[in-house]
DNA sequence: TCGCGTCCTGACAACCTTGTCGGTGGTGAT
DNA sequence: ATCACCACCGACAAGGTTGTCAGGACGCGA
């Protein structure tokens, strides 16, 4: 058992090839050999070289390695909104193991919705030149990543599209999973369905809604403003809407809830209620199925999105430049009961 | 609409401050001056420069910066298990958050309970001159941080404490929460509880185990070896195990599980059959309150756990000296229902 | 003996930025 | 006219690493 601190205090100074060929007794570019495994060095003074290496603790400095170098950082930047939505942190992991597969680090930074934020985290990561970046945009404007793009570093926006520039997107087909989950609930007989969506300056929030809308038109219900209510939304909003959506003489049947975070907030409400209304939720949430009734969603896996986007990205660095793509990735509607219960 | 993309391929040269003053017609130490905010530079110049950059998107190299300065590179690292674990992106999150507090990034990277792993990215982070560590141990031995410690990165362990050194770690009350878990269950009459725990090798599973143990002692209730069951676990070995407690002469009537991934594959397991053993579930999880019975646990917060460990390590890095602390984060017994009904 | 090739090694510059220090030109006081 | 002072600016080195190039030692054939 050795105390692992330094008590000394004050950073110490790390050692460096300098060190390292004072103590073997070469010169730096032979140590630098030897750490590059480069040919051309005597065995014997290889192994000088290593027992120093070992002695002081020596570990090279990647900063000056890229500095030199110049080409890669072996990192990669994502910024999206909140790593503990279980979303984001399922998409998170599929950007690391891509990430991992291709010899890369990954910088991750919550923007929590905040453009300026955003923009903050993908400039810093840009200072850091890191090798792309992968986005989940917060706001609608995107211009101040044009140095970064035109000078090679390349953008994959994921969840969302970027505004006022023109560069690969991965996206998830919003409307035709709103559209299906409205078709859905009106088959089983719901012809007051409310939708219940995050803020509207949100790309999916207004997608979701104009699927929504046009899964109305589509299914031949009435489609009721007093049956929408956009975010942002907060347990106690979400309370409070289905409290007046669920009330009054006419109240709707069926509820379509824009994210997982709504979901959520929507079952806690209505779970203690009598008469509950039947609800379809979009994105797969963990234990989905073994809620009373099993909550029916628009499923779309995070961890294909965040492949996709990292696979998108790596193929950029590999050389890829034709223009610029748009990937929209196919929701799944998993019927659990929650949307088959009638009006 | 601008097209965001570097058609010509490979990456371009990225403006540097040498450019900048050439374009500003400025030397670069001024370039420096201005882009630091330093005094001494007449407001006209500062202005020709400030459009240079500008012109050109100049964005400081942050590696080159690091290199010069020698301090800080504004970077800690976190290697977890899994950010895609709920526990581990929660902890995440509140690591990200005092560390934008301190002005740092995060470089995080999953282990996958792999020592090897676990090894490779804190040696890959330190590489990168990450000012400190927060690390998830998932191997025994750590002694191969010895020269990044002794050379002054401090590293904080969490959930599990290091082996062979001594180091900062913040754990939680592991024996204290199972113990309770089980005094919960015989207090509503149960004798025969079994426990579920992770692999044996993890530090967290076998105090448990521990805890289990002791909470039988404490309960009075008999602590039987075939109703122990330790990982690692899948979905699938858990239906096993449970097909086996739970069936024959003196099934158990409770269960204990040792974290939120088991919980969920034992839900999985019980939700169909007809009479559901008495359930505690360590580690809390989303939705425990709206599963039907409503699953009892021991709670502790991910956040606190991941802003203690930071707050430990930023502490370090403000110059904290006293010997290696050790943290024991109280845990929560959440009594929801599924740990009251009788056997 | 010389010339030549091979093997091993080191000096030096460069990557981009900043700290140090010295220089220039102008202003005001003597 | 001289000097001190100030505001502004630039040359240079350094930080840790690697690519380039050149040099020394040695062996071998002529």
């Amino acid at each position: 058992m050795t105390t692992l601190s330094n008590r000394a205090g004050g950073r110490v100074r790390r050692a460096t090839m300098s060190d390292v060929a004072r103590l073997a007794g070469v010169s730096i570019k032979t140590v630098s050999r030897v750490v590059n495994d480069e040919p051309g060095v005597h065995v014997d003074t290889a192994e000088r070289v290593l027992a120093a290496i070992e002695r002081l603790g020596f570990r090279r400095n990647v900063g000056a390695l890229n500095l030199r170098r110049g080409s890669s950082t072996g990192t990669i930047g994502l910024v999206l909104e909140d790593v503990a939505n279980p979303f984001y942190s399922g998409l998170t992991r599929a950007v690391e193991e891509v990430a991992r597969g291709y010899g890369r680090q990954v910088l991750t930074g919550s923007s929590d919705e905040d453009a300026g934020r955003e923009r903050e985290l993908a400039l810093e990561f840009c200072a850091r030149r890191v090798d792309g970046l992968i986005v989940v945009p917060a706001g609608l404007r995107h211009g101040y990543l044009m140095p970064e793009i035109a000078s090679g570093t390349p953008v994959v926006f994921v969840d969302r599209p970027p505004g006022d520039v023109l560069a690969d997107t991965v996206l998830v087909d919003n409307i035709e999973g709103a559209s299906a989950a409205v078709v859905h609930l009106a088959a089983h007989g719901h012809r007051r369905v409310a939708f219940l969506g995050d803020a509207p300056d949100i790309f999916t929030a207004t997608e979701r809604l104009r699927g929504f809308r046009e899964g109305c038109a589509k299914a031949g219900i009435p489609y009721e403003e007093r049956f929408v209510a956009m975010g942002p939304h907060t347990e106690a909003s979400v309370a409070a809407t289905l409290r007046r959506i669920l009330g009054g003489r006419h109240p709707a049947t069926a509820l379509l809830t824009g994210n997982n975070r709504i979901t959520v907030h929507v079952l806690r409400a209505i779970a203690g209620i009598r008469r509950r209304p039947a609800l379809v939720g979009f994105d797969d949430f963990e234990l989905a199925d073994l809620l009373d009734p099993p909550v029916s969603v628009v499923a779309l896996d995070p961890g294909t999105l965040g492949k996709s986007a990292a696979e998108l990205l790596f193929a950029r660095l590999d050389g890829d430049t034709t223009p610029p793509r748009r990937i929209v990735l196919p929701v799944r509607l998993v019927p659990r009961g929650s949307g088959e219960v009638g009006p």
